[in-house]
DNA sequence: GTCTATATGGAGATAGAC
DNA sequence: GTCTATCTCCATATAGAC
């Protein structure tokens, strides 16, 4: 089972706006560039804690502005629209998460040596980045598992997400493909919808598990969820592949 | 597998207000009483549309009462706030589907003989209910599974969600542990949470799987997508009993 | 880079006529 | 049972001062 990291999704850097040309040359302190930089993170900050809490529409600028104790103008200015303040908190943490991922492939790669990749190590490769992160991640990537979770079977909400997410998605399903060589692409797509499905929905409330245990279940490990998902997901994959195949 | 059904979930009959002293008897035509009836079905289909395309806080109560044809006061005479409205689009259809999935719980039973149920039936007899009235409901339906599908990761519409749903999961749940009753009964519930999200979720965007294969799977067919979710969920469960159980 | 002020439109909810 | 009119508040976005 792989390591726990910490919190060091960074974004990247676009131009706050297209008219970029008035910008006064270093005359006050040195670090002037970097306030904007500082502040569009906190802005970030407090847009995905606010999207993961009440949803894109249930989230108004306002709220944002006022969680980082600023006008709304300061919001538009550095992100023009709504919109793009959504992208802005889905773009910041996606590309950490892809990193994770096809470290985790690569990997398992190279221990399988040429053989197929087990099933094992797939599902763990793809699930566990983002179920460790939500849990082992701290507040910031514990919004954004929620903030992914709450948009995730919203089709306009979609697009973006999978913009960031379906070059990685698409290098687990050959490598899946490879792992099933006998097994109907149609299937293993279908698969690896069911464990996305599963990986979301998991992340988004924990506790409805204790919930409907009435209690018995007294808390939510994400060792103990991954313990289950692992051989849950990679025995869903096994059965459809036909008898007698590897995987 | 079990057959379709025609779309028939009617409403309870909830008082519209408080003070419903204001009635008029029956004085110019019979059926004065009917037309609030049904003028109550046509807000609740409209909005149950609506919310399914753009969410509870993406819809407005303008919105709903354009969409059939009257001014808003129609609609806050009827269901008295937002919140209320959104209570009866979950509980007009959240009845249909418990009995639906009761039945199957039943018919299991019986087929078993005092036996434990097979946990392919169990799969079914949840999940199938879900699925079916999506594709082959109607239209009502598929906005209905789509409303659900884009609330049920979001707590704050959970709670009246599980209301309805948490009842019937419940006898679910308790027929599971006759099935596995060696499993750790943690275990049992993670497993039907994994299967709750995956439900959930491939009704909320059946499009995805065709998007990531590139066009290579031409339709979603209800069958196609639960030939794979039964196997796939019913291998998860058996994954997680301890190795000579039955199920 | 940040802020105040404001333009313009839409939100949920209610009063009271018909 | 339905509708018009309206109350109060909040939404996104922009202009322009500092």
């Amino acid at each position: 089972m792989p390591q726990t990291k910490a919190d060091t999704a960074r974004a990247g850097k676009p131009a706050p706006r297209k008219s970029a040309a008035v910008r006064s040359p270093g005359v006050s302190r040195a670090g002037s560039r970097r306030d904007g930089e500082e502040t569009r993170e906190r802005i970030v900050d407090a847009a995905e804690a606010l999207f993961a809490a009440h949803g894109f529409h249930g989230t108004s600028l306002r709220d944002v502005a006022e969680a980082i104790g600023s006008g709304i103008a300061l919001v538009t200015y550095h992100f023009g629209t709504k919109d793009m303040l959504f992208a802005a908190v889905v773009r910041r943490r996606a590309a950490y998460m892809a990193h994770e991922r096809i470290l985790a492939l690569d990997a398992a790669r190279s221990r399988a040596q040429g053989q197929p990749v087990p099933v094992e190590d797939l599902v763990s490769g793809y699930v566990w980045p983002f179920v460790e992160r939500s849990v082992a991640g701290g507040r910031g990537w514990k919004n954004y598992s929620l903030f992914v979770a709450r948009h995730a079977n919203s089709p306009e909400f979609t697009r973006v997400l999978s913009e960031h997410y379906d070059p990685v998605a698409r290098q687990y399903l050959n490598e899946f493909e490879r792992t099933f060589p006998h097994t109907p692409q149609k299937d293993i797509y279908y698969a690896f919808s069911f464990m996305v499905g599963t990986m979301v929905a998991i992340v988004a409330e924990p506790g409805r598990v204790e919930h409907l245990s009435l209690g018995q279940i007294k808390s939510s490990d994400v060792q103990e969820v991954f313990k289950r998902m692992k051989p849950f997901l990679s025995a869903g994959f096994r059965a459809l592949a036909p008898p007698s195949s590897s995987g």
